[in-house]
DNA sequence: CCGGATCCTTGCCGATACTG
DNA sequence: CAGTATCGGCAAGGATCCGG
């Protein structure tokens, strides 16, 4: 797993850089805003101005942030249409969708347990 | 979706309610060291020493934070053996269970597409 | 319309020390 | 052993301006 232990010996070496750039990668995707543009792009295409408008919250800036951090990943592919004004439109790679599919059950687990939580709060806030 | 837009109509308001405690939850534990603890827990029963052990690079603060805020929202629990040094268990409820799938997901995903994730890193740093 | 750069505020997180 | 409290550095993130 990502938390493996290694011995040091040189067999381990790919092994040991594997899982650094897992954690890495990790670390990168294990982020709100990260799921939430997955989520929100689905099979669409869409402008960054649409991204904005329809992620409630988000700033200008956490958007191309995370935007270019999936972008480097190979999660979504950025399109520029050179017009003016210009036009960029982003959508899912493959691999984008397989994180998709995970981001969907995280939305559904939510929405099951959802009252379990709300009264493990309450529960737990006394 | 966690992102939908309201009228403002008064029987909206508990819909309004559970998307706004759905993002809550989601913002908490979209987070690297949750999914980490739980993915570690699996369906063992760990002290808090032994979490800490494991979980390669997490503080001890990091750790009772996120521990706290886990069982706040019911997904793992705690129990406390009254000895001397005292003895605290950790170990994941049925809601913790359902989240930790998920969790296995993210990290099959993550190995299967760890290559094409490091070339695309390579192309995107040039 | 997009996104980079800058400034500035906020809160995260690690280190340390102290209780039961 | 487990947990809380405090402090301080530093990075995340918001607001704004400018340039393509």
């Amino acid at each position: 797993m990502v938390t493996k232990q290694f011995s040091g010996s040189p067999e381990d070496a790919d092994l040991m850089r594997a899982d650094s750039l897992a954690r890495e990668i990790f670390s990168d995707i294990a982020n709100k805003w990260a799921f939430l543009i997955i989520e929100t792009l689905g099979d669409r295409t869409l402008r960054f101005s649409e991204l904005r408008k329809e992620i409630e919250g988000i700033s200008h800036k956490m958007l191309t942030q995370n935007l270019r951090m999936l972008e480097r990943n190979g999660l979504v592919e950025r399109t520029v249409h050179p017009t003016v004004p210009p036009r960029v439109e982003y959508t899912l790679t493959e691999p984008g969708h397989g994180l998709r599919t995970i981001a969907d059950g995280m939305c559904d687990w939510t929405h099951t347990y959802l009252g379990r939580i709300e009264t493990a709060r309450r529960r737990f806030d006394t």
